[in-house]
DNA sequence: TCTTTTAATTAAACAGTTTAAGGGCTGCGC
DNA sequence: GCGCAGCCCTTAAACTGTTTAATTAAAAGA
């Protein structure tokens, strides 16, 4: 039900100073969209042992391996105990290894395990899966649009999100 | 780094069976992007003392009050604990209260009380503030298309969770 | 009436997250 | 050289969100 809403849900509203805030619907959609992928990417992954928040760390280090703790957790926006809490339990299920840096003894560098490289294609397997299902019907053109507008809010939202941390300074 | 590539990082692939999987890149983007869209709308709840999550069954509830806890779960994608230990936090904060139904006594009905009603304008806000952040340069068309890609994608993603769930009945 | 089914809750467990505090190491100024 | 400031990671404590399994209560049906 309620397909045909086009700003109809808006009506509701009391006439205060209203502000004119367009209803895009856009975070409940999002949201939505990201729970439901989440739910089937972590049963994808679950085969390989790995929970769904664990495959950025594989890809990432995959990608550029020997990355910090500290550059992994900037990367995939998470805080810093979060992230060591995440490389400390999948050092004990065998994904990757930590070890001092040799220059830096401040530093952590983190390596992926044979286990934690052979898990990169049944990663890429089960994100690809996932996406293809969800994009089904998708032409080329529009999942290219998605995944640029999607990249798009991610970078305006870290913009203010890290904008709001910094000018504190009283 | 890494702005350009088409369909590189696709490079390493070992020549193995293949399954010859696109690439697409949509679950990261869009895991990351609802990372940081709730992040944002959480900020932006907090004045109201909700967290995010909580949002979601205000408004379902704004929409058709005296939905059943199982109602709201399934409406939200989350199971019935869930729900109940949400119902259970709202209420406490004041925002909902529980009946249980007249006619059938199994049920317990969720109903907005009038700081409930009165949350629903500043969800609304803040829901609206942040979409409008995160879509700062978009064009109308762009943000409608974007919203019906992601319902689509629920819609799509939603159907295979459930499949999965049904056939089991060795 | 007794059994089955349905709805909600409780309990136990775990992932993810945060802030605050602690500890080791670098590096720079003196 | 020494010492102090700062950086990076980790630990600790707390909370939300989530799940499955077990429990309770009520309706529906045989």
């Amino acid at each position: 039900m309620g397909k045909k809403h086009k700003d109809g849900k808006k009506s509701k509203s009391k006439k205060k100073d209203q502000t004119e805030y367009t209803l895009v619907d856009l975070s409940p959609a999002l949201t939505q969209a990201a729970r439901s992928m989440r739910t089937v990417l972590s049963r994808n992954l679950f085969e390989s042992g790995l929970y769904a928040g664990q495959d950025g760390v594989i890809l990432s280090l995959a990608e550029s391996d020997g990355m910090t703790a500290g550059g992994l957790a900037q990367k995939l926006g998470v805080k810093a105990p979060t992230m060591t809490r995440t490389i400390g339990r999948m050092e004990a299920q065998g994904f990757l290894e930590r070890k001092p840096d040799a220059e830096d003894a401040r530093l952590t560098k983190v390596y992926l395990t044979a286990l934690g490289r052979d898990s990169v294609r049944a990663i890429e397997m089960a994100a690809s899966a996932c996406d293809r299902l969800a994009t089904q019907e998708f032409s080329e053109k529009e999942i290219r649009n998605l995944v640029r507008l999607l990249k798009a809010i991610d970078a305006n939202l870290q913009a203010e999100a890290h904008a709001i941390e910094e000018p504190d300074e009283d």
